[in-house]
DNA sequence: TCTGGGGTCCTAGGACCC
DNA sequence: TCTGGGGTCCTAGGACCC
């Protein structure tokens, strides 16, 4: 059995702007939307300072707002800049894949802006010691990118990307006793020393890490399937594990039933996959600062969220076989059209048009809070 | 305090064909 | 005439993740 790593930076995006702005470290740090707190928007990560005071992901802007006005420290409002994450992830993934573990190249396989798995290259046998392994990983990082990590391990990529979980959990715990205790600037974020921000979860250690939690703390299952579970009876991971196969292949699908069942087993693949990522569509989506009541100024902005991603699509000399639009009505009602195209393009007049027609078919008598075009493209040349 | 934006994969129903 | 059954494509929606 091999194992795999999940290497997953800390708290990334705001890290990433304490790096350019240094005067920001140990303020409350809040990354949304536009970073106007007055507006429409949601928090993308907010530092440990600001989460302190209950600021947390997916949060509207303006209740952080409301809840760090009560902070003594200034709190920090800033937009999401996709750019400067984009270059710092990947320095992360470019370190990562520079790595050597007992003279063997290692694969990368990309998860997002701050996560990835690590394993061995084919042919070079199995890491011996991954927690060194671990360890090294995160000194590196920190060492060339100045960014903090978690790493987990395990005996497949459920188990790591799990154990790396844990991993934070530790060290949030332990930066907040500190903090409690006022000796939090010995530790520095991610607790570097050794062991702190590594967990291990293996086969041998399934059960007893995970069998009595809930369901929901699977990676894949989330509230929506936690409950449908819960009515069979299934409330943590032993249950899953054990329940029958042909009853979750009834009630939750011919695909998922058997896939939920091996998450609850604690199997999935260990397999690293480096191929590199090609996106199957690209979209974009707005939702306004005000509704949009008259439908003429529906139809020009859904025209124009059209050509954007039509440029994106074309910055990857990549073709459109589908047009999908995204409409959410006040107050918060969303619903989806799509057309398959008769012919691949990237005509923008012509996907622009495609994009409007679909508007056909829908109601035009209510107030629009969000419009959004998706593009799925045709397999790349 | 009303609830972002960018993705992926799966399900289910109807159309259509043999 | 009381009416199959399988396969595939298209569409809409749901669920989840970062």
């Amino acid at each position: 059995m091999g194992w795999v790593l999940h290497v997953d930076l800390d708290q990334f995006i705001a890290a990433v702007e304490v790096l350019r702005r240094p005067e920001l470290a140990g303020l409350p740090v809040v990354v949304g939307g536009r970073g106007d707190p007055t507006e429409r928007g949601v928090v993308a990560t907010a530092s440990y300072e600001a989460r302190r005071f209950g600021v947390g992901s997916g949060m509207p802007l303006r209740l952080a707002e409301r809840k760090l006005r009560k902070s003594s420290t200034e709190a920090v409002f800033l937009p999401v800049d996709a750019a400067a994450y984009d270059a710092a992830s990947a320095e992360v993934m470019d370190t990562l894949r520079s790595l050597e573990w007992g003279g063997a190249p290692v694969l990368v396989e990309v998860l997002g802006w701050d996560e990835a798995f690590v394993g061995p290259a084919p042919g070079h046998g199995d890491l011996d010691d991954p927690v060194v392994f671990a360890e090294l990983i995160r000194a590196t990082l920190l060492d060339r990118t100045q960014l903090a990590s978690a790493v987990g391990i395990g005996d497949n990529k459920l188990q790591a990307k799990l154990a790396t979980g844990f991993a934070k959990q530790r060290v949030e715990g332990a930066l907040a006793r500190e903090a409690g205790a006022g000796i939090g600037e010995t530790a520095g974020p991610g607790g570097q020393e050794r062991g702190r921000g590594t967990y291990v979860i293996t086969d041998a250690s399934w059960y007893a890490e995970m069998g009595e939690r809930p369901t929901s703390a699977l990676w894949g299952i989330g509230k929506k399937t936690a409950d449908k579970l819960a009515a069979l009876g299934i409330a943590t991971v032993e249950d899953l594990a054990r329940a029958d196969p042909a009853l979750l292949a009834e009630r939750l699908g011919p695909t998922t039933g058997p896939w939920l069942r091996r998450l609850g087993r604690g199997v999935a693949s260990s397999e690293v996959d480096a191929t590199p990522y090609v996106a199957r569509g690209h979209g974009r989506e707005e939702t306004f600062q005000e509704d949009l009541t008259d439908w003429a100024d529906v139809e020009r902005e859904t025209a124009r969220i059209a050509r954007r991603v039509v440029e994106d699509i074309e910055k990857e000399g990549r073709h459109a076989v589908r047009v999908e639009l995204k409409l959410r009505y006040r107050p918060f009602f969303t619903l989806t059209r799509s057309h398959k195209l008769p012919a691949p393009t990237s005509d923008p007049d012509l996907l622009a048009a495609e994009a409007v027609a679909l508007l056909d078919r829908v109601e035009k008598d209510r107030p629009v809070r969000l419009l959004g075009v998706r593009l799925e493209m045709a397999d790349p040349d």
